[in-house]
RNA sequence: GGGCGGGUAACAAAGUGGCUAUGUGGCGGACUGCAGAUCCGCCUACGAGGGUUCAAAUCCCUCCCCGCCCUCCA
């Protein structure tokens, strides 16, 4: 099946073909870099990572270019008000927000073009769109001509007549009509610099996106993406200037992600309530953030809080559990029954469970990346693996394996089953001394003092106590156990532990 | 005012003409020393009112709410 996206273009969800067979090629609006990414940033690049984790894993190579935002206004304010030059500012949070996002386990785009870094583009396109008869230069400053070009507003569904009654000029600007836009800001005082055919200054914010990616993808490529924030002006103001400098179409597909709210409310500095990606990892695992934004439908606003979290990560907690059971059934060895061929029949109608499952995922993926739908494949053939180990505890190891290969390439797709990306909350060491301590406290010491080995010694030391019927201890041993972060189970083959 | 999206069970969130979505939570049962996990059963769903249809949460009409964008924003 090809996979469908709704396109904001025909505002309909379009069948996806690629220009290059077999090649994604996905340009998606980054960071502004002047402080530390927030979780807005992040619902935002983990839906993209989704997306191109789901192209990937249909077989396409997919090149993504995430662009970074080093000059603006806002840096440069940011930038005077500690006294550090701007460039070498936005260089610091360009690390930072970066590193946010790795540690939230954010795969990395393939190309991060910096907009200082991309000046001469810039200057080509903008002397392009002036000599196409689009753009016009006013005393230093350069502008775009809203009215030349007749399709303006297409993106965005907006047309000038109706936009033009609430516009403004801003004192200083020498527009010939309000809506019109910067393509290059004459120099101030204080801001970085660069020289061009229209004097000393620095390009306007949009031009970036339209010269980065024409340079680096072509002037049409297949997917442009960013928060739904951007559709206007950004977006609508990168197709005019790219088509109005290439003649070409600029990009075919375009998509918009719902932008998050924390607690009903939409975040915004004004309203205090911007939660930086660092801070929440403090307290939260990653994986469960990223399952967070995962589940949500990216054309949908998630809504952020702490209870969503918690209901995501007890979700987590069942996805893992039948990982376990896939992995420790896989492992075992089976002489009598090692191959498919030789299933009984509770494990064909498991086998033909797996397939299915696949079937679902990527229906639901191939339908505009509905998440929330495959995520429900996912937990349906949790429900379905439980009830199968239910009637067959011994299951064909071969099945096992071939049923955990599916379930982890699936599970990568949606973000989940990926090696941490940060330290844990508590290091093993710690643990393991807390352990120790503990086993001595019931008489026992051990040689080899691995966490493991300790886990062992005080299940052992808790079996003892429940077979003299001395429950205030085995209870007592489970309470600390799990108050460590380990949950024990008393199956009928003995006791377990698994980290929680 | 212009543009766009939405109102689904206790909460979250898919679906969009007939078939149990799913997750969390709650209740009851099986299992268990207890717990946990797991299984089984249950928990007044489709904003309101009309209409089309054998059949509507899904299509049509009217109405009522809510959110976002139009200024920098992922």
């Amino acid at each position: 099946m090809t996979v469908h996206i709704y396109n904001t273009l025909t505002r309909k969800k379009d069948p996806f073909t690629s220009i290059e067979t077999g090649k994604v090629k996905m340009y998606v609006c980054g960071m502004t870099v002047y402080s530390d990414a927030h979780i807005g940033h992040a619902r935002t690049y983990v839906a993209f990572d989704v997306i191109r984790r789901y192209f990937e894993y249909k077989g396409y190579t997919v090149f993504y270019v995430q662009n970074i935002t080093d000059v603006d206004d806002k840096i440069i304010a940011a930038a005077h008000k500690q006294g550090v030059d701007p460039l070498v500012y936005s260089q610091r949070f360009t690390d930072r927000c970066l590193t946010d996002l790795d540690t939230l386990g954010v795969q990395r785009a393939d190309l991060y073009p910096k907009a200082s870094e991309a000046i001469p583009e810039m200057i080509q396109m903008i002397e392009q769109i002036i000599q196409n008869g689009y753009g016009y230069v006013a005393d230093g400053d350069v502008y775009f001509s809203v009215e030349s070009f007749s399709d303006y507003g297409k993106l965005s569904g907006q047309n000038i007549a109706e936009m033009k009654k609430g516009a403004r000029i801003e004192p200083g600007e020498q527009k010939r009509n309000p809506l019109d836009f910067a393509l290059w800001k004459k120099a101030k005082p204080g801001e970085p610099v660069w020289s061009s055919p229209w004097g000393p200054g620095r390009p306007g914010w949009h031009i970036e996106c339209s010269a980065m990616s024409c340079s680096i993808l072509g002037p049409t490529f297949d997917i442009h993406g960013g928060g739904m924030d951007l559709q206007f002006p950004h977006h609508e103001n990168e197709v005019a200037q790219a088509e109005a400098a290439t003649g070409q179409q600029f990009a075919r597909c375009w998509m918009h992600i719902g932008l998050l709210t924390i607690n009903g409310e939409k975040m915004s500095k004004s309203i205090g309530n911007i939660i930086n990606i660092k801070d929440l990892l403090q307290s939260w695992d990653a994986e469960v953030l990223r399952m967070f934004f995962a589940q949500a439908h990216y054309r949908s606003p998630p809504d952020f809080s702490e209870k969503a979290l918690a209901d995501v990560e007890k979700g987590r907690e069942r996805l893992y559990r039948v990982k376990e059971r896939l992995q420790e059934h896989a492992k075992a060895i089976s002489p009598q029954n090692p191959s498919l061929a030789m299933l009984q029949e509770t494990e064909k109608k498991y086998l033909t469970t797996i397939k299915e499952f696949q079937e679902e995922f990527e229906a639901a993926m191939d339908d505009d990346f509905n998440t929330p739908k495959a995520f429900a494949s996912l937990f349906e053939f949790v429900n379905k693996s439980n009830r199968f180990f239910e009637q067959h505890p011994t299951p064909n190891p071969e099945l096992c394996r071939h049923a955990l290969g599916v379930y982890l390439k699936i599970g990568l797709v949606l973000t989940v089953f990926q090696p941490q990306t940060h330290t844990p909350l508590k290091k093993e060491s710690e643990v393991t001394s807390v352990l120790q301590e503990l086993l001595r406290s019931y008489g026992t010491i051990i040689d080899s003092p691995t966490m493991d080995a300790l886990l062992q010694a005080l299940l052992e030391a808790r079996q003892d106590a429940r077979k003299k019927k001395d429950y205030k201890t085995a209870d007592d041993i489970r309470k600390k156990l799990e108050s460590l972060g380990f949950e024990i189970q008393d199956t009928a083959h003995g006791s377990v532990w698994r980290k929680k």
